[in-house]
DNA sequence: GTTGGTGCAAAATGTTTGCACGGGG
DNA sequence: CCCCGTGCAAACATTTTGCACCAAC
């Protein structure tokens, strides 16, 4: 985790005018850490490493970097989004309303709709952003 | 509208130890009257009728109707949820991010997403709840 | 008469903004 | 050296909660 590898998002970012900072590079390693992260979550991760970072950095940070691509995010439940790295692989999720699991469904899974809305509606789907609320095997009401 | 056909679900209320007040009714119409309305504009339309109906007196109520199953919510956006009567039609949503404009569509465009899930996995989907994110037709980028 | 429901105010939660300072380029 | 990005505090938006009073039954 968290390799310096090329850091060639830091000429992505430069490319568009951007600055890459601690805090931008910060966050974006949380949001990889945390895989699932909420803003709040991110920001205490960050703070482990540099405490100065405020919450309004966190948000600006994500929203500048989905701006660019670099994340996404989507709303596993009733507050906070969630954050994703945008290289991660494209995935949805399942949310299951009896026990709150969250399940990641490969784009296969969802294939049929992306299909069905494109081909019916001319409807491009965001995949990664589309959650799926219901209830899973295990919470069935029997009977 | 608002018509007092055979008031039927007082008796559900009842049923269930729940006592049936004007703000309960008031509620009920609201939501069927705006048909995606949130609790901020459920509330100024109950106002219209009833001044002293408080915006947490229509969250509580919300609440009550919906774990009757009396109504559903989705979200359709960033803010507050969108509440429905549950006598409506079973539907989704799409909502465009280029236009911000919503649409329903029947669950048989979604049919293929709860068959594959069922089928899968064993989870039944809340297909009322489900709201799909991306791009309309026309608001494809071209190119 | 009981007890659940309501109005009100305050707190909790989540997010945005204005502003002055400091660091990146 | 310029000006974007940051920290901070306050505003904002949405939802929840504590409590005394009132109304449904």
């Amino acid at each position: 985790m968290a390799e310096t590898a090329h850091e060639s998002w830091h000429e992505e970012l430069r490319a568009r005018g951007y600055r890459v900072t601690p805090q931008r590079q910060l966050v974006l390693e949380a949001v990889a850490e945390l895989v699932h992260g909420t803003p709040e979550e991110i920001c205490s991760r960050v703070q482990q490493t540099a405490r100065g970072v405020n919450i309004s950095t966190v948000y600006r940070t994500l929203e500048l970097l989905e701006k660019v691509g670099m994340v996404t995010h989507t709303h596993l439940g009733h507050g906070a989004p969630t954050y994703h790295l945008a290289t991660e692989a494209d995935h949805s999720h399942l949310v299951c309303r009896g026990c709150g699991e969250v399940t990641e469904v490969q784009p296969e899974s969802v294939a049929s709709l992306v299909d069905r809305l494109r081909a019916d509606l001319g409807f491009e789907t965001d995949v990664r952003h589309l959650t799926v609320f219901g209830r899973c095997r295990a919470c069935q009401t029997p009977g």
